[in-house]
Order: structure tokens, then sequence, then C-alpha cells
DNA sequence: CAGTCGATTCACT
DNA sequence: GTGAATCGACTGA
């Protein structure tokens, strides 16, 4: 018998706590994103932490850039990248100002607005597949860079936010490598997700891409 | 300033 | 399992 789950919104001393702490709390809450066609919610049940300027694989690993000057800002900001010519990922910011890091929500299962979900993910084959996957996820909840910076931790009627939600007990979490990411930060286990959820996406090795000569 | 490639997804074999 | 799509940030000359 879960409880239901806790719509108080999260504070922002939640998201100034070291990245690692913040990454797997992450899990089981409720992220809202309000859209001028209707609110929509998700309860996280993958995440990755990028541990600020010194991990290899964090977009913050060569120093501040306009891309990436979100991350370098205060907690509880969202920071949101284009990537592959094509898509969006949503990341939310940990730890004290200019540490650089934050969490990569990666996948999630979309608790409500499902029918706004769909309209966006023309594609998906089962509900389950509307936010599996970071760009998934961020064509979902129609995220684009407009929302960098945006701060979670600014009522209730933000575009984007964050609530209690029901917090994951830790024995139902699982860590690994980060999927996707090569080099010297490819194997510390800062991908963490709710063990056995439908939802949480494949793992995938880095694959350098060929080259089109 | 041209070349390279990415915290990915999708269609197709 | 493989390759294409698609573009802007970053790199090195």
């Amino acid at each position: 018998m879960s409880a239901r789950p806790d719509r108080t919104p999260l504070p922002r001393s939640f998201f100034d706590r070291p990245v690692l702490t913040v990454a797997p709390d992450l899990l089981g809450r409720t992220l809202v994103r309000r859209t001028a066609e209707g609110a929509l919610e998700l309860r996280i049940t993958e995440v990755e932490a990028y541990e600020g300027e010194a991990d290899p694989g964090s977009h913050a690993y060569r120093g501040r850039t306009p891309r990436n000057a979100s991350m370098f800002g205060p907690p509880g900001h969202a920071y949101v990248y284009f990537i592959y010519g094509m898509w969006f990922s949503l990341n939310l910011v940990c730890g004290p100002p200019d540490h650089a890091s934050g969490v990569l929500i990666r996948a999630g299962e979309i608790t409500l607005g499902a029918e706004l979900a769909r309209k966006r993910r023309l594609s998906a084959r089962s509900d389950r597949e509307l936010a599996k996957g970071p760009a998934r996820l961020a064509t979902a909840l129609d995220i684009d860079r407009s929302l960098d910076g945006a701060d979670l931790c600014d009522g209730p009627d933000s575009p984007l936010s964050l609530l209690t939600g029901t917090p994951t007990n830790p024995d139902l979490v699982s860590s690994g490598p980060r999927t996707g990411v090569g080099g010297a930060g490819a194997d510390h286990p800062y991908r963490f997700w709710i063990t056995h959820d439908p939802t949480v996406s494949p793992y995938r090795a880095h694959a350098p891409r060929r080259r089109s000569t």
C-alpha cells in the first residue's frame, strides 16, 4: 500500500546538498510541468549525477560557457541543453552556487497529462515509452532551451517545479555507470534508477561516432 | 574558420 | 544491430 504522493513543494535546501546525495533522493519525486495547454506530472524513475568541473563526463568539465552557465548558478534551477541537433535534456542544478553540478533527469512515468504527452510523442508505442530516455522526457514535457535557468522553487505557478512525491526506499534503488558517457568519467556508478521500473531506459555504453570521410 | 562530434532517438534490415 | 538525422559548441590551426 503505497501512500498517495505528497504534494508539498521541495525547498531549495533539497537541492543545496552534494549531487550524489540529491540524485538518488530524486527518484519517486513528482516533477510538475505547467504549459499553456495544461499541466503534466512525472514520477522520476531514472537519473544521472554530474559532478562539477572536476567530472570529465560533465558539460562543466571545460569551464563555464554560455551554454552551460546555468550549471554554475544557484541550486534549484534547470539546466536545459540542446544535443545531436534535435533534442533537449533536462538537468536540475545541485550543490552550492558555482559548484556546477547537476542531475540529468533520464526517465519517468507520466502521472498526469498523458494525453498532452501522447500528442507530443507520436512515435511512442506505449505510455511507458512516453518519457523513457532524457530527450523523450523533454519532448513529452515540452521542455526546451526557453526553460534553461528556470527556478523550480519559484512558487506554485512556475513552469517547472518539484513536489515531495513518494521518496524511494534505498533498497529499491539500483546504480551503475552513466549511459553514453565515455572517457575517464565512464566507470563511476553515477546513474541511479528504481529497480525493475518499466519506464527506466535501456543502458548503452558510450559509442564513438564513426568517421564519415 | 573548417572539422568534429555529442549526457539520443527512430526507422529499417 | 546499424546508420541517418541535424546543428551548435568547441577545438586547433
